[in-house]
DNA sequence: CTAATATATTCCAAAAGTGGCATATTATTG
DNA sequence: CAATAATATGCCACTTTTGGAATATATTAG
C-alpha cells in the first residue's frame, strides 16, 4: 500500500464523527438505524460519513431487506486505536 | 485519548508528504537539511508539514546549532504503517 | 399502486487544507 | 557587525471538506 492510499485511510479517519462510528462498530456489525440512534447526528451525516469510510476501505455493507449493515473490514483498525490508547510517547 | 485528540493525529497523517517524512523518520532521527535532500519537496513546505506532525503529537524537535533535528515521539506509528502494509482485509 | 420506513444523494455556504513564493528568524563564521 | 546557512513564517489563490436542509431512492406492507 503506497503512501496515497495511506494517506485517503486517514483522512477517512480525522473525523470525530467517523471515529465515533468506528468505535461503534467494533462490537460489530450495525445497522444504519442502530447507528444513528446510539449517536447524536443527523441521519444524512452518517450516511455521508459511512459512505466515506466504505470508500476508504475500512468498513464495508451489506444489505437486508430495509436496512443496510455495516461492519469493519480493515482489520487493524481496531489495534490501531487501542494502539493510540495505550501510552505511546517516548 | 478521546476522539478528537485521535482525528488531529489521523488529520495530521493524511497527506502524502508527511507520511513520507514519517517514514524517512522510522529509520530514526533526521535533520530537516536530510529531510529537504531526501523528498522532492520544497523546504518551506516541509518545514510546515513538520509543523503540524509536531503538534499532532506525532514527531518531535530537538535543535542543534543550526539544524533542527526530527524524530518520531508516537511510539505505535510504527506499528499503524506495518499493519496497513500486512494484508488486513476480511 | 400507495404509504411508510430506512438509507442515500444533492445542493450550498462556510471553514479548513494545499502548495508556491517571498521573507523572516536563528545560529555560526569571519 | 556583515555574511551565510538552516529553518520557520506569512501571504495568497485554489481546492477540498464540513455539516445542515431538502429531497431522492429502495424495499416492504397493505
Amino acid at each position: 500500500m503506497d503512501n496515497i492510499q495511506k494517506a485517503n485511510i486517514f483522512s477517512a479517519l480525522s473525523n470525530p464523527m467517523r471515529l465515533d462510528i468506528v468505535g461503534l462498530l467494533l462490537d460489530g456489525e450495525k445497522c444504519v438505524c442502530e447507528i444513528t440512534q446510539q449517536l447524536d447526528y443527523e441521519q444524512p451525516h452518517i450516511s455521508k460519513g459511512l459512505k466515506i469510510l466504505k470508500n476508504a476501505g475500512i468498513i464495508q455493507a451489506r444489505k437486508e431487506g430495509l436496512n443496510v449493515y455495516y461492519s469493519l473490514k480493515l482489520c487493524c483498525i481496531k489495534n490501531i486505536l487501542l494502539c493510540l490508547d495505550t501510552k505511546n510517547v517516548k
